[in-house]
DNA sequence: AAATTCTCCTGAAGGC
DNA sequence: TGCCTTCAGGAGAATT
């Protein structure tokens, strides 16, 4: 499941293939994703050449002088570049064909997104409100703060929310709080600013480690190389109910808050 | 109107 | 062994 560190390490390893290339077609297998890929996506591409990949929050960007190309991993897909007559396998919906390689997603899924923008992406309506990006420096324990004081929501959904901020998953959610010492139902309005400074630190500290490291990984997330990702950042308390606390040996609880599994300890986080 | 719940989908895992 | 049920989750949509 790709959250922020997966795609912004799939942007990294896909991009050197791409940029500069023009695209000879492209093929949608499946247009059934998250929404109908447009029939005439094909033609919009063909003879385009690639000038960069971006990355707005979770969504890809390939920005052609054109338009834009949205892509969204959604719960299960991966990207990969691979040699163009490389046989599609069940969930291979997408190729983009660039020469002798092609870009392929899969999505077994189907909760991505393929959309054409034929405009700047800061235009697109799916973007405009987003929030600010996490590893930037809009994003800081202040304006965090400010979001929190003006709603009385449990401080978990405040950071997943991505009018607040984007890219925080229920993962990095979960290990976050518990690098900052937070109860994740804590209500967002009786938190100290030097608290939300903390937790602000905290969420751009596990995002840059998991880039660091290549991306963390859950089940199925596959590098642009088909290499699987590693678990090479220790998730501290995500999937680890019951275990004992890394810091104080307490036993880790799980408990679903915001309709997401959640994780804490209840001696570390207040 | 902010906050919560629902929805899409399928592979994996657990139960009997 | 195999069928059935349950669960996970990003994020937009619907509901309260």
């Amino acid at each position: 499941m790709p959250e922020l560190p997966e795609v912004e390490t799939t942007r990294r390893g896909i991009a050197p293939h791409l940029v500069g290339r023009t695209v000879t077609t492209a093929i949608v297998r499946d247009a059934r994703l998250r929404w109908p890929v447009q029939a005439d996506l094909p033609q919009r591409l063909a003879g385009r050449t690639i000038q960069a990949v971006g990355r707005r929050a979770k969504y890809l960007l390939l920005e052609f002088a054109e338009g834009t190309l949205l892509v969204h991993l959604g719960m299960s897909g991966s990207l990969r570049v691979l040699p163009a007559t490389t046989p599609p396998g069940k969930h291979d919906h997408f190729d983009l064909v660039v020469g002798e390689h092609c870009l392929r997603l899969r999505d077994p899924r189907r909760f991505g997104a393929l959309l054409w923008w034929p405009r700047q992406p800061r235009e697109h309506p799916r973007l405009a409100a987003l929030g600010p990006e996490p590893l930037s420096e809009a994003f800081e324990g202040s304006m965090l703060a400010a979001a929190g004081r003006s709603r009385r929501v449990a401080i978990k959904a405040l950071i997943m929310d991505a009018k607040v901020v984007v890219g925080v998953g229920n993962i990095y959610a979960n290990e976050a709080l518990f690098r900052a010492g937070i109860h994740p139902a804590r209500r967002s309005d009786r938190i100290g600013p030097a608290r939300y400074e903390r937790l602000a630190t905290e969420i751009k500290a596990v995002l840059a480690e998991a880039i660091a490291q290549g991306g963390t990984t859950l089940r199925d997330f596959q590098r642009e190389d088909g290499r699987p990702g590693y678990f090479r950042i220790q998730l501290k308390v995500y999937g680890r109910g019951g275990e004992p606390c890394p810091a104080c040996d307490a036993s880790l609880l799980e408990t679903r808050l915001a309709q997401r599994s959640t994780f804490y300890c209840p001696r570390c986080q207040r």
